[in-house]
DNA sequence: CTAGGGTTAG
């Protein structure tokens, strides 16, 4: 093996470790900066994406600046990469700017990535007319549209509150023969029950089997969330049992969404007892789960139970946090109850 | 190497 490609084999085992810090990332790229001959762009756009999936946006446009002055050019991949920091930044317009840079360049089969980037953008700015007129667009210059694309519309519609829009996208994908992925239906189902809509949710969910789609432990959580919404105890319970006839086991969140239910409408012995058999059931419990015990307990004055659970959190470890404070500030300084403790 | 979601607590 030559070693220009040994090199690159190194930068992307260090990039998919997992354990890079943006420190890590940066001195190598600056490093690279300084390396004769020059590493191939896609061993800098591998840290550039990297660094992008840390969060750290606002480093990539100065590094590619600095990339630039250092003579070297970037290709679709990097421009890609410079686009989604900037919608993420909340600058889609900037983003835009830089598509005319590619566009310049033709249109390439890998352009519908760019131009899905730019249609999260438009959704992250909450911006649903320009995201879909921007899509019609798309349809229309005769890009193929896939999965992503669509899913990425479905899920700012979803987000922004248009359940019925979003249901249409589905639709249309079904009509263009895109198979809709497991987390369209999620992130549509949990939509339907936001919106209390759980017959449709329910509709989807069929629909999904009739699809040989395979319902996860999210699918089942958020329809548990639905039922709970509804006050439908015996049906929640109903489909916690079902789940695991389908042999996905219900995780901490499945049960923190019922417990806290159940709290919310001063069922708190129930609640108490669901906890007890998550536990019993190797769930471990987490600071959400806790937050709603505490709360109840703090609403319905039963100071003791609040100590017994706090007590319990930190032999856990688990620490409190600003949620479970304000539960325990607002009972102490209503009705004298500071004064009775 | 580049695009989407991820269900829970006040």
């Amino acid at each position: 093996m030559g070693k220009a490609a040994n090199f690159q084999k190194l930068v992307r085992n260090k990039c998919e470790s997992g354990s890079i810090t943006l420190d890590n990332a940066l001195s190598m790229l600056k490093s690279m900066l300084q390396t004769q001959p020059r590493p191939s762009i896609s061993s800098f756009n591998q840290i550039l994406g990297t660094i992008t999936k840390l969060k750290h946006y606002s480093h990539v446009p100065p590094l590619m600046r600095s990339m630039g002055d250092a003579g070297i050019k970037s290709d679709v991949v990097t421009l890609n990469v410079l686009i989604n920091c900037f919608c993420n930044m909340g600058r889609v317009d900037f983003g835009f700017a830089v598509l005319a840079n590619i566009i310049k360049q033709g249109f390439e089969a890998e352009t519908i990535i760019t131009l899905s980037t730019l249609l999260k953008g438009l959704c992250l700015k909450q911006e649903m007319g320009d995201a879909l007129s921007f899509f019609n667009k798309i349809v229309e210059m005769g890009y193929p549209c896939n999965e992503v694309t669509y899913g990425t519309l479905i899920n700012g519609l979803c987000k922004s509150g248009d359940v019925g829009e979003a249901l249409q996208l589905l639709n249309l994908m079904k009509k263009g023969r895109i198979a809709p992925s497991l987390r369209i239906y999620n992130t549509i189902i949990d939509a339907l029950c936001k919106e209390k809509q759980l017959d449709e949710a329910l509709c989807l969910f069929k629909q999904m089997n009739e699809r040989k789609i395979v319902a996860d432990v999210v699918t089942y959580s958020t329809l548990v969330h639905g039922y709970c919404g509804l006050g439908m105890w015996k049906e929640a319970r109903g489909l916690l049992d079902e789940m695991g006839n389908h042999g996905i086991s219900p995780n901490v969140v499945t049960f923190t969404i019922l417990i806290a239910a159940l709290c919310k409408d001063g069922k708190v012995k129930e609640a108490i007892q669901l906890f007890e058999e998550m536990r019993k059931r190797g769930v471990e419990p987490n600071v959400s789960t806790y937050s709603s015990l505490i709360h109840a307990s703090c609403d319905s004055g039963q100071w003791e139970e609040t100590m017994r659970l706090l007590e319990d959190m930190s032999e856990h470890k688990i620490s409190a946090n600003i949620v479970i404070f304000n539960s325990m500030i607002k009972y102490l300084f209503k009705e004298g109850g500071a004064l009775k403790h």
